[in-house]
RNA sequence: GGUCCCUUCGUCUAUCGGUUAGGACGCCAGAUUUUCAAUCUGGAAAGACGGGUUCGAUUCCCGUAGGGACUGCCA
């Protein structure tokens, strides 16, 4: 293992789904660590025992798995750390890096009124930060960091480049709640320090974190990761994707019936590039990944690019894969699975259904006349619609039936019986076409593949089969 | 209010001082045509605004406007 190995990370606080966002920013470390060779993580941040649940926990899991983001060795949940923080929290306590504030919540929030009084940073001001230790109260107390007074914080974003902000801005973070339990900001910068992260590659929201982490990281004598900043997901507004905007969670996507193929690809061309290449392979991207290819600014999610994506990886989707792909949609909408016989035919079928089909539920679409035997046509009710009358579709039709019995079952021959029918016949041979598209596949078929397509996948038997069975026994 | 970040076609983006500003989605037109699609061809469509720097700015700097994030003893 090379020294320079690159570390990464996802850490999600369990909410009850696996966000889309968190989705994109889980990809993007890790295509990062695997185009470097290196370690990807997952820590579940729950410290926050009244909203992470076992169910927002199993979400994320679900979510990744589908994604097919497996993570290194086993997920680490950030609350069973907690003494570990509390130790470092001790530590800055005793060699003055930290000190205990005594000041009540209701001192510090009377501080900030007054300082947004006087339009000032909201910064509070401890009066115990360089108060004697000896003449303490006996009540309770946090533990605050002592940030440095005099100097700006700078940060380095692999994205953003420098970023820094006046020393007045910053106030010194607490580390430890009056209850003894350590915040989530010391808590992330001792979980990163000990997992060894190296790139820090999150969202946006984060950025202003990083300052103030930043000097916790300075504090403990430790060296700063790789801040990574995404730009944020929008909703189609330009807003920030919230419910109104319909799916947030990667699970609604699986359910519409997107591969996780096609997610990668279009999550990961959300906000990062690799010059003009809009469809590519997860194996391409692994490849190609780079901080470099970051964008800057907010993107939108648009569900119409995710279609095409979507409709180009199922085109160009491995038939059986596909079918496995099918499978996993069925069960995640608790829809009756497959049979046997259903998925041998569906399978015949793939290399047709997979052409048109955008999401995966399109291929069952497509293929239900494969599946079942279509009801009898009207053929009243299509002679309207031609603008014909019953007793000559009925009499084309029989045609039909005789010539295409009597011939080769090829497209050519189907070709040239209906082109001599229709000359015959002074008609359009699309109107012959739509007659045998009826016949296969029912009057009302509108997803169903081409003519040529289904006479070819149904066979000759079959079809000859259908064809009849819509012709009235007497008329 | 304060701090920080962002700003190229409607959308996702390329460009790393000199281009007819490129590609993709979507859209429009045409071809094809047995529905819906898919496919092919063509088209319309962008550097927020104002100042600098420079022989030359989309690109560098400043300002303005707009958008976003953060501003907790939440994470």
């Amino acid at each position: 293992m090379s020294k320079s190995a690159i570390v990464t990370r996802f850490a999600p606080s369990p909410t009850g789904f696996l966000h889309i966002g968190g989705a994109r920013t889980a990809l993007f470390n890790w295509l990062f660590s695997r185009r470097n060779q290196g370690t990807f993580h997952l820590r579940i941040e729950d410290t926050d025992r009244l909203r992470s649940t076992v169910e927002a926990v199993a979400a994320i899991f679900d979510g990744l798995s589908w994604l097919g983001l497996k993570h290194d060795g086993n997920a680490l949940f950030q609350s069973r750390r907690q003494d570990r923080h509390r130790e470092i929290a001790e530590q800055l306590l005793t060699n003055g890096n930290a000190y205990r504030c005594f000041a009540t919540e209701a001192e510090v929030a009377g501080a900030r009124d007054a300082a947004k009084k006087a339009n000032r940073p909201l910064l509070f001001d401890s009066p115990w930060r360089d108060a004697d230790p000896a003449r303490t109260p006996d009540r309770p107390f946090v533990v605050r960091l002592r940030s440095p007074r005099t100097r700006p914080v700078e940060v380095t974003d692999a994205v953003r480049g420098a970023v820094r902000w006046p020393a007045e801005t910053l106030d010194d973070l607490v580390l430890l709640r009056s209850d003894g339990s350590p915040t989530y900001m010391l808590a992330v910068v001792v979980d990163d320090h000990d997992m060894g992260v190296t790139h820090v590659i999150r969202g946006d929201d984060h950025l202003g974190n990083s300052g103030r982490q930043a000097l916790i990281y300075q504090a403990c004598g430790w060296t700063t990761p790789t801040f990574a900043h995404l730009p944020l997901i929008h909703g189609p507004d330009g807003k920030k994707l919230s419910k109104r905007h319909g799916a947030l969670g990667i699970d609604s996507y699986r359910a519409m019936g997107y591969t996780p193929e096609a997610m990668r690809n279009y999550l990961a061309r959300l906000g990062w590039s690799h010059g003009d290449d809009e469809l590519f392979t997860t194996d391409q991207a692994v490849s190609w990944f780079d901080l470099k290819g970051i964008g800057k600014s907010p993107s939108r999610f648009d569900t119409r690019k995710l279609d095409h994506v979507s409709a180009h990886h199922i085109r160009s989707g491995d038939d059986a894969s596909l079918l496995d792909s099918l499978a996993d949609w069925l069960a995640a909408n608790d829809k009756e699975p497959l049979s046997e016989t259903a998925k041998a035919r569906l399978r015949h079928g793939m290399p047709v259904l997979k052409q048109q089909a955008k999401r995966l539920p399109d291929l069952l679409a497509r293929g239900e006349f494969l599946l079942s035997t279509p009801p009898t046509p009207d053929l009243t009710e299509l002679a309207g619609q031609l603008n014909t009358d019953a007793k000559s579709l009925i009499a084309l039709a029989r045609t039909l039936i005789d010539r295409f019995a009597e011939a080769a079952w090829t497209r050519e021959n189907h070709d040239a019986l209906v082109g001599d029918i229709a000359v015959r016949a002074d008609l359009k041979p699309a109107r012959l076409f739509r007659l045998l598209r009826s016949m296969l596949a029912g009057i009302e078929s509108k997803s169903a593949p081409s003519v040529h397509d289904m006479l070819s996948l149904l066979g000759r038997r079959e079809s000859l089969k259908r064809m009849a069975a819509a012709v009235p026994e007497s008329v």
